[in-house]
RNA sequence: GUCCCCAUCGUCUAGCCUGGUCCAGGACACCGGCCUUUCACGCCGGCAACACCGGUUCAAAUCCGGUUGGGGACGCCA
């Protein structure tokens, strides 16, 4: 397929230009729900592509019909969706393309670059046990290879790879990698139900979709050489190769499901901003001198290939934590209403006052990592603050601190308006006049009001909770203090 | 085992390509302090790294080789 031939030259910072539009793609199966790692693919991608204002392709690599399953498609879109990561093309699936595939298999058999094998599967893997065990190299015997075999119900068609030379190409994430061809050997690129394999799709795909520059993993080195066969076999240009390195787990290994790593999703649950997701993800394994924080405008502009990191990054939740936080506290205080709300529904209150919930969430908002933390911490505004927490109770709800309460209770009765302000005065009022210290008086009101010994500032609790509910509290903690005694 | 990739504070990283300005900078975490009605936030300060060995050079975190260590891949999975 020919590419309209487009100069695109309207990025200052970059050394490289390109000839024809930027295309790159992210191609996950859908065997399972998408997670931190192949995310960080999706988003490198993107951002490659946003940069060069090029093209952003989705393609669903669904070619294993045993384990891909609709259900993880939608996944897949709505993680991406909830990123921020859209596409300009696609979703295509593998499933649909079976015809083209066929086509370029007849191709390459017609040319005499693969052949039908009728190996059977079981004395392969024996074959590649006994091998492993002997310490060799599991590689394809090519026992097939000059059968010259006829399609049959049980043949599998393999690729005739070269018995000499080397195969290599400058990557943009590592630089210059060669391999041996004798290191490889005859992959099979069509199974025998005809359906096409991984690293044979995935080839005639980024051929037929124009695909300019393959970002992924590297863990798809390995598989490199073997397509770069294949792209030479059917006379095709060569994309760049871009491979990022992998994310590995606290306690080593890569992240997986095994070690550490949780559906996507399962972070918008645990009360994540996509914007941490985002900007944490984009900073293992890429920098841009000693900046942390980047919106998402900035993330385009500066994204380059050449800023990538070349040994692989340790997932570390608490440099997550820290960036939700911070964009927690970023974020305008009538929209982290909005995103509160379902985490208190959640907690079965029904905060139906977006008005009132922007003011609870001012006095949280630099409290709290997560939006499940903020609503936990939220309940007292909502809920009866009773019981009280064991410890602080016993510590501050003292018959000594009623006398004080009721003090309390006395002047904020007689108090008109309740302002930051007025609060100030009456507290410091009282600790003249009882030479009290502000926390011997401010902590029993806090228990009474929360139920706990920490909270938001005093004053704006009284304040956003107004003077019925207060006096209600604190009549509240007195009836517990008397009946106590 | 074989092949491939990689190697700066506990972690993410800047610097490395274009040796000297680096007795190595930033961030998370941690530890102190300030602020303060609690807890946070914020601010200030501290701890802490060029894996090792050789070579090249007047000079190496930066270039080369080896060792060690880590990671990845060896499927009719992707």
């Amino acid at each position: 397929m020919a590419l309209p031939p487009v100069y695109v030259n309207n990025c200052r910072a970059c050394e490289v230009k390109y000839m024809t539009v930027v295309r790159t793609r992210f191609s996950p199966s859908p065997t399972g729900s998408l997670h931190l790692g192949g995310t960080r693919t999706a988003l490198f991608n993107w951002l490659f592509a946003r940069h060069h204002q090029g093209v952003f392709i989705l393609r669903i690599e669904d070619t294993d019909r045993e384990r891909s399953e609709e259900r993880y498609v939608r996944e897949i879109k709505e993680s991406m969706l909830w990123l921020g990561l859209d596409w300009d093309e696609g979703p295509y699936f593998q499933s649909a393309r079976l015809p083209l595939y066929r086509e370029y298999i007849q191709r390459l058999l017609d040319q005499g670059e693969a052949y039908y094998c009728d190996c059977d599967p079981a004395d392969l893997e024996t074959r590649r046990q006994e091998a492993l065990a002997r310490g060799d190299k599991p590689k394809y015997d090519g026992r097939c290879r000059e059968l010259g075999l006829k399609p049959g119900p049980n043949t599998a068609v393999r690729f005739k790879t070269p018995l000499t030379g080397t195969t290599n190409w400058h990557d943009r994430g590592k630089g210059p990698i060669a391999f041996d061809n004798r290191e490889l050997d005859d992959l099979v690129i069509q199974r025998a139900d005809g359906i096409p394999t991984y690293n044979f799709a995935v080839v005639v795909d980024d051929i037929t979709m124009g695909v300019t520059h393959v970002i992924r993993g590297e863990d798809h080195i390995p598989n490199t050489p073997r397509q770069i066969l294949i792209y030479q076999a059917l006379g095709a240009a060569l994309p760049e190769f871009a491979h990022m390195t992998v994310t590995l787990a606290p306690g080593g290994g890569k992240l997986s499901k095994r070690r550490g790593a949780i559906p996507i999703l399962d972070y918008r649950e645990r009360g994540y901003l996509p914007q941490a997701l985002v900007n944490y993800m984009v900073r293992l394994g890429w920098a841009h001198g000693d900046q942390e924080i980047f919106s998402r405008e900035e993330l385009i502009k500066y994204f380059s290939l050449e800023h990538m990191s070349k040994s692989p990054g340790v997932y570390d939740e608490e440099k997550l934590l820290w960036l939700n936080a911070h964009y927690i506290k970023e974020t305008p205080l009538p929209e982290l209403a909005g995103l509160l709300q379902p985490f208190l529904e959640r907690l079965g209150i029904a905060a139906k006052d977006l008005n009132y919930l922007a003011r609870v969430a001012g006095t949280l908002n630099t409290r709290s990592k997560t939006l499940v933390e903020m609503a936990d911490q939220a309940r007292f505004y909502f809920q009866d603050p009773r019981p009280y927490e064991e410890k602080g109770a016993r510590k501050f709800l003292t018959p000594e601190s009623a006398v004080h309460l009721e003090e309390i209770k006395k002047r904020l009765e007689a108090l008109a308006e309740f302002s930051e302000a007025a609060l100030n005065q009456l507290f410091q009022d009282l600790t003249t006049e009882t030479g009290l210290k502000m926390v011997q008086l401010a902590q029993p009101v806090r228990l009474a009001l929360t139920g706990k010994t920490v909270s938001p500032g005093l004053f704006d609790i009284i304040i956003i909770l107004g003077k019925e509910e207060v006096l209600k509290r604190l009549n509240l903690a007195l009836d517990f203090i008397y009946k106590k005694q």
